[in-house]
DNA sequence: TTGCTCCTCACGTCACGTGAGGTGGC
DNA sequence: TTGCTCCTCACGTCACGTGAGGTGGC
């Protein structure tokens, strides 16, 4: 793999170049290339936004939270292949109802391939999220009744009128 | 009622020693019974919070937001019939899914006795829980499914040790 | 010079939680 | 004097939203 690093070297500086941010930086290709796998590309703030759909106000703050790492090129974030997965597991845990503390806590287990969660923290978050749906069901039923509840009402105050006018 | 004006006077004053705030305030009569009900009996905070569920720190909460106005007597909070009622409704507001600006705003129209929803509010306040329920209910079956693959990851790694071990 | 993208503060939002420090009568 | 309930700040929490003000190369 000797050989990847001179050839990562001069794709990473390439890259640099072809997202145009060699105004922003002089790239220290060696800083660039250290978590540069072959084919990665280091992607730009608002590209990782976009490909995720989240704000960049979103990455920074999972950056001021330690989730995050990218690296930098002077004031600039260079998100390689390594911090985007990670975003993608960012994301989930946050789809799976869990707090970005509860995260950093599964992703900064020894393997982090994935979110390493145990049985008995899925079993947590599954009733957590079923009290949780519970809920909703029951304001959703509610609210199903004042709705047709509120039709009667009209249709009472239009009897009501009705005979009034009479 | 001007009967009642007298005998809720007295029960005022009694009720307020009931309660054992006569050493707080020397109980103004004439203001602690002017929204005062016949069978009224005012309640300090944390009788209200007690029968309500709720913490006093949501109670002034709610009170800062301008949603519940108790009646003061001296430094200390009274909440009548009225206001408990009222907090019902906040409470009913919350259970709906409404923020508490949208409670204030369904509370502060003309008549106040319940939360006057429109239709469409109904129907958009349905579709959000709705909403919210789909995505809870997918976060359930992704945890769900994360369980039971875990399972077969421990069976996998059970074989591959066993195979290893031979 | 304007427009674009990037940046760093830093206060705002939502619905409270959580002390800190003080009061007043039994 | 201790214990109880009440009070008012006022900062903390959660996950960002939302400007303000500045940078650097086309």
């Amino acid at each position: 793999m000797a050989r990847n690093a001179t050839i990562d070297a001069a794709a990473g500086a390439l890259t640099a170049n072809a997202l145009g941010i060699g105004h922003f930086c002089r790239p220290d290709v060696g800083r660039i290339d250290r978590f540069a796998d072959a084919g990665d590309h280091p992607m730009m703030i608002a590209e990782v936004a976009r490909e995720f759909g989240v704000t960049l106000r979103a990455l920074r703050f999972y950056e001021a939270k330690r989730l995050l790492v990218p690296q930098r090129c002077g004031p600039v974030r260079l998100y390689h292949r390594k911090d985007r997965e990670r975003l993608g597991l960012i994301l989930t845990g946050r789809r799976l109802g869990f707090t970005l503390a509860e995260i950093a806590a599964l992703l900064n287990k020894p393997h982090d391939k994935g979110l390493r969660l145990t049985r008995e923290q899925c079993v947590t978050q599954i009733n957590l999220l079923e009290r949780q749906k519970r809920r909703t069901e029951i304001a959703i039923a509610e609210l199903r009744r004042i709705y047709t509840s509120f039709y009667r009402t009209l249709l009472d105050e239009a009897g009501s009128d009705f005979r009034r006018t009479e």
